[in-house]
DNA sequence: AACGGTCTCAACCGCGGATGG
DNA sequence: CCCATCCGCGGTTGAGACCGT
């Protein structure tokens, strides 16, 4: 058995919206909203639509200070920004566009920006360093060498399954904030000893703390506080910077996760990854004049509680749980 | 001008989550 | 707890616009 219609087809209008049906439902909005139930709106205001056609004709079309027309390049990398942190969580995305709507930047990023990504990368799915150059603009973008592929399932998203030696380079590091610096100085910063299984590694001790791979990263107030961010070490800190940083410390996340990975024929689950942060910024992380902090990698589920110990006992650090790729070992 | 292919984007669909009785 | 209802979201569709030949 199917799930019962939200409304019958057979009585209601569909299709493109008259200007005088919009005005009808402007009008009726404007006077008395919604009234917390779409369903009920369109028989008080005479409109013969469907609960749900007026609530998205009002949202995506009609409702004040929406923003129609071409999106600027800013708009563009923002959207890059939270697509590489986030993927396609358009309503996210679109809270960071005033003005736009989420099916609008889905339309967007379906119709323009995808075409724009890979017109930019060999690979037709959305590599780090493609997403980099869409970042800035300036940066150039750097390829290692092809080699056979991991056997990662493809079902699996996968962003490294055509090219998995697509990492992170120089141009990725350097695209954020135009600060120089090449992999040497940052991959370093993978322990080596990271156990290749989390269940051989004791949770219990905090063992995890020495296991991840030291990242400095300025987010915390992000997360606690929408409003308040941490300045930089020129005391100016933009909301496209941290999310900048954010979508570098995924992509890094990212190369850790496909290193410790690659062979594996198994299967994945979804997990998590935990992850502190302390404060400083990346140049300093980089530099190691920074106050690094663990990012506890390949714990899969919920956080583990030494790893909340461990962030309680830091009043300038947070506890952030990042849903990561389906890349985890089952 | 005519035609066919491609693109755009408003609108629809169905699912999962929230809420309330 | 269960169930019904509604909301909000992300994926998909298709009519009309646009473009190339």
């Amino acid at each position: 058995m199917g799930r019962a219609p939200c409304c019958d087809k057979t009585k209601v209008k569909r299709g493109p919206w008259s200007p005088e049906e919009d005005s009808k439902l402007r009008d009726y909005i404007e006077k008395y909203g919604n009234g917390g139930n779409w369903i009920s709106l369109p028989l008080k205001a005479g409109l013969r639509r469907c609960g749900k056609s007026c609530r998205l004709r009002w949202l995506n079309y009609l409702r004040p200070n929406i923003k129609h027309g071409d999106f600027s390049e800013e708009e563009d990398r923002i959207i890059f920004s939270l697509f590489a942190a986030i993927g396609s969580r358009w309503s996210i995305i679109a809270a960071h566009l005033p003005g736009r709507t989420d099916n609008d930047i889905k339309n967007y990023w379906n119709t323009k920006l995808r075409k724009k990504l890979l017109s930019s990368s060999s690979s037709s799915s959305y590599s780090p360093s493609a997403m980099a150059s869409h970042l800035n603009p300036n940066s150039q973008d750097v390829k290692r060498p092809l080699t056979p592929s991991t056997t990662i399932p493809s079902s699996s998203y996968n962003p490294y399954a055509e090219n998995p030696n697509h990492y992170p380079t120089k141009s990725l590091i350097s695209s954020i904030n135009g600060f120089e610096a090449d992999e040497k100085q940052i991959f370093p910063y993978i322990s080596p000893n990271y156990p290749q299984d989390p269940s051989l590694s004791d949770s219990s001790n905090n063992t995890w703390e020495a296991s991840g791979f030291l990242l400095n990263h300025n987010m915390c107030d992000h997360y606690n506080n929408h409003t308040s961010f941490s300045s930089n070490v020129n005391g100016k800190r933009s909301e496209i910077m941290m999310k900048q940083e954010e979508t570098m410390m995924m992509m890094m996340i990212d190369h850790h996760i496909d290193q410790r990975t690659k062979g594996y024929n198994g299967d994945f689950t979804q997990g998590y990854y935990n992850y502190y942060t302390g404060h400083g910024d990346l140049k300093q992380m980089i530099s190691g004049t920074g106050t690094n902090s663990n990012i506890n990698m390949g714990c899969s589920g919920s956080s583990s509680s030494s790893i909340s110990n461990l962030a309680e006992n830091k009043s300038s650090s947070s506890l952030l749980q990042h849903k990561c790729l389906p890349y985890f070992y089952s």
